[in-house]
DNA sequence: CGTAGTGTTGAATTGAATCAAGTGTCGTGG
DNA sequence: CCACGACACTTGATTCAATTCAACACTACG
């Protein structure tokens, strides 16, 4: 398997995660051959909080997959359950598709985050998971996880951590869904994604959205038309500037005030 | 401490649960001087999957305090964050306050379900949780059950279980806050409750809301007075029959119907 | 017995959805 | 390299589901 040609990839210039040669292993997010050790995403995936011989022992349970390409699926819903995934570069969204066919978006994975733990109580995915974007993953284990957490207590320590935290942000998401308007959902989707972007140095007020209008309406709990005037409403007030794919906060501040400013239902 | 008077209570004969006397140690719920062997929830809480010498090792770390009555919080937003708690009787919700001071209800808890587990990550709890009627709790100090996890792969396998259902059912929930309709939404809240009424041994066809319509709209994200009107609209169709807190669901496959029968949005 | 909390119902309002008609962008194959 | 088609996005007009406002009934408890 020739891992260098896949990740080959005649990227735009404007790319969010710009795409070096497959030369050096501590570089390329999309390389395979890259270690937990040497991994630039280490301080917020699994290994924190591991040392040494403990990130070598992790090491030795993931495995690093072929890179997926745009609209690949990592796993569909109702397959059985195996793994959890580490986001090693580009994006996820996973969905569900409901009764009539239309698709809901559960939720995007940037890199450093941990993907398919929906799966872990019922032992099948319960969404479907696909790259919203040329894309890699470090696959690891369940089970082997469970293992390897029974020797090493600061990993289970730690897991018990990102499920927690997993559960934390759903119920922020909750709140969102209950009780925000489209503009507020639409101003803390924003911040949010800022934040994320941050957590992985990249610039947390330029970035390129990796889903589309209706990607982020289906997760929001509104429609395109709404997203896309919501967008242009931000612009008007000077708080954003959208061009497409790309956006640039430009007053977080305001965005932040968005955010409660309207008043809630009883 | 006299546990004996504290679980004494002149409930109404309509009572969903109904508290007996202290007298057995296996059968009044109330009373905190059950063990988790002899806990007839044994088979749906933290015991389940251990055997005879593990649960002894469980009942060791657990903590059986007094009953809470109606109102009493379990522990506030932004309390450091030291166990988690197994519902051993009544029920509890979750909220956080909003900046403008309204609430919403971020989740119900009934017996055998666990509740806290929003602040493993921050080590501050990110809700509020009261009980909703008299109510009693078996406490968990968390680092106590690390500890226990790591000797128990049984207890870690498990509680990765727990963990891993309260981020499914999240998920669910977003997709029924973001795609369904007020109606969809009332619906599936009665026949989640409705299935988890079955699981404590109760009838899933007729029991007592323990909370107030306002407590459900701040959960489904809607008003009182919206719930209200669902309600009366579902008695109308013939597929519930509600008395103030009593409910009856006459129909549960016509309840089921509702649920993506109305056009879910792009 | 009165009062506060809880629940119901009706009428008017509104935020977001729907319907509709475009323009812009990208990737593909001729 | 350009033309084409498919998809993504925007904007406007209209509709509708749920909220808001308002008034009142019920219940439960001190």
């Amino acid at each position: 398997m020739k891992s260098s040609d896949a990740s080959e990839d005649k990227s735009s210039p404007k790319a969010a995660i710009v795409i070096q040669s497959p030369a050096g292993d501590k570089v390329c997010p999309h390389n395979n051959r890259v270690s937990c050790a040497s991994c630039r995403l280490s301080e917020l995936c699994l290994p924190i909080a591991l040392n040494k011989s403990e990130i070598q022992q992790l090491d030795d349970i993931v495995e690093r997959n072929r890179p997926y390409k745009k609209g690949d699926h990592l796993y569909r819903q109702n397959d059985g359950f195996k793994s959890v995934y580490a986001v090693r570069s580009g994006s996820f969204k996973s969905y569900v598709l409901s009764d009539n066919g239309q698709g809901r978006v559960t939720g995007f994975y940037l890199p450093g985050e941990i993907i398919g733990m929906d799966g872990i109580a019922s032992k099948h995915y319960q969404n479907s998971t696909q790259a919203l974007e040329h894309a890699s993953i470090c696959e690891i284990p369940f089970s082997q996880l469970e293992r390897l957490s029974h020797q090493l207590p600061n990993l289970q320590h730690h897991f018990f951590a990102i499920m927690g935290n997993e559960i934390a942000k759903d119920q922020q998401v909750h709140t969102l869904l209950s009780s925000y308007t489209a503009e507020e959902r639409t101003a803390s989707f924003l911040l949010g994604l800022s934040s994320r972007f941050a957590r992985v140095s990249l610039s947390p007020t330029r970035f390129l959205l990796p889903m589309t209008r209706s990607d982020i309406g289906e997760y929001l709990g509104l429609t395109v038309e709404t997203v896309s005037r919501i967008f242009t409403a931000l612009q008007r007030k000077g708080l954003v500037d959208v061009n497409n794919r790309e956006i640039e906060l430009k007053d977080i501040d305001g965005l932040r005030g968005i955010i409660g400013s309207n008043q809630a239902k009883s």
